[in-house]
DNA sequence: GTCCCGAAAC
DNA sequence: GTTTCAGGAC
């Protein structure tokens, strides 16, 4: 069945004569513990959008991409709009001045555009209307690794993490790691999200890190007196 | 690593 | 004025 993926990961396995950052039992307990009070705080406190709720992958995939580097409150008129007026790209790049003016407000210009290359790409080469399950997303333009986790973990389940600046904040201050460079890409990070999302409801802890982070967890004034997971972290 | 370089929040 | 915001391409 699904050929494809887990193309390059290691999923736990050493391939290392010295020590390669393997998780330790300890680090999984915690990470349990943090896990476990990530769904709790979905349960009660997420936050409600309508790309949460579709299922229209091409509306899904233009959100992750509006989304990009973006307050999602900024996104949500816009989203509304285009959603309510296009439903596949074809029908998009057919009032391509239009859709340009509609992303206007959300700034970023060379996003804008990444968003038509995106739009041509589908166009040209998805017209189907159904996204096949076995498709790598992550070979569209615009979609990197975080929206193919993100996108495969809410279409189809897949226990793939999305791994934003949220998830790093999160990760690094409960483990108590230096947030420096580029930890997107870095295995410690991985490893500790590949754990994370490792359950039955692996939408549902990306999407948690991702309320968490802006909700409790924030990158000015963490809101540390409510934090769930207050005592294992090791933030200070 | 570096660049992309915009609106809104602080 | 500075930081932050559901990153991705090179």
């Amino acid at each position: 069945m699904r050929r494809s993926l887990h193309s390059g990961e290691n999923e736990g396995g050493s391939r290392g004569r010295h020590s390669s950052p393997i998780l330790s039992a300890a680090d999984k307990h915690r990470l349990a513990i943090l896990r476990r009070a990530l769904l709790q705080f979905f349960e009660e406190h997420h936050r409600s959008y309508p790309w949460r709720r579709t299922k229209n992958w091409f509306h899904l995939l233009m959100a992750e991409m509006m989304l990009r580097r973006t307050r999602a409150d900024q996104v949500l008129p816009v989203y509304k709009e285009f959603t309510d007026r296009y439903r596949t790209a074809a029908d998009a790049l057919a009032d391509g001045a239009t859709v340009r003016e509609m992303l206007r407000p959300l700034g970023l210009g060379w996003r804008n555009e990444a968003i038509f290359d995106t739009l041509a790409y589908l166009r040209d080469n998805m017209a189907v209307r159904r996204l096949p399950p076995e498709a790598d997303m992550i070979a569209i333009p615009g979609v990197g690794e975080y929206s193919n986790g993100m996108l495969r973990s809410i279409l189809f389940a897949d226990r793939v993490a999305a791994i934003d600046t949220n998830v790093v904040r999160i990760l690094c201050r409960f483990d108590g790691l230096p947030e420096k460079g580029e930890m997107r890409r870095s295995p410690l990070i991985k490893e500790r999200a590949a754990y994370l999302v490792d359950t039955e409801h692996p939408a549902q802890v990306n999407l948690s890190l991702i309320d968490f982070g802006a909700l409790v967890c924030t990158a000015r004034s963490p809101d540390c007196e409510h934090c769930p997971v207050r005592r294992p972290c090791r933030y200070s």
